[in-house]
DNA sequence: GCACTGACTCCCA
DNA sequence: ATGGGAGCCAGTG
């Protein structure tokens, strides 16, 4: 009810998030099993607003900012959010190279 | 039931 | 680097 089966697949997965990395909407939906379909991360979590008990501020689009309008309560809430976690905004964008969800063990390779 | 919109992403000019 | 177009799925009018 409220929400359909594949959204708890996503809210599961934005759950798993490691407290200090941060994911994608793209990444999170390949992970979920819904490859391409990012908007419906997007959904899933607009209607998951009736739980607090999901990270979504975990999640941020691929160019490594957060999809609110600058300025906006979602906007400075999620920032600060992640903030408190430890994720640094360099130029208001965050580095996902460094804090993306899975990107922390590439890096270390390639470093 | 159709059409538009949206917390997105990718690809090409 | 920037902008436009297509693709994806659900929610809403």
């Amino acid at each position: 009810m409220r929400v359909n089966p594949k959204y708890l697949a996503i809210l599961e997965m934005v759950a798993k998030i490691p407290k200090g990395n941060v994911s994608t909407y793209g990444e999170i939906a390949s992970l979920s099993g819904f490859p391409r379909c990012a908007r419906l991360v997007g959904t899933a979590l607009r209607s998951d607003v009736s739980g607090p008990r999901i990270p979504w501020y975990r999640v941020v689009n691929s160019q490594g900012k957060l999809s609110f309008p600058i300025g906006s309560p979602k906007y400075k809430i999620q920032k600060q959010r992640l903030v408190e976690e430890g994720v640094v905004f360099h130029k208001g964008s965050i580095d996902l190279n460094q804090y993306g969800w899975g990107r922390d063990l590439d890096k270390a390779l390639w470093s």
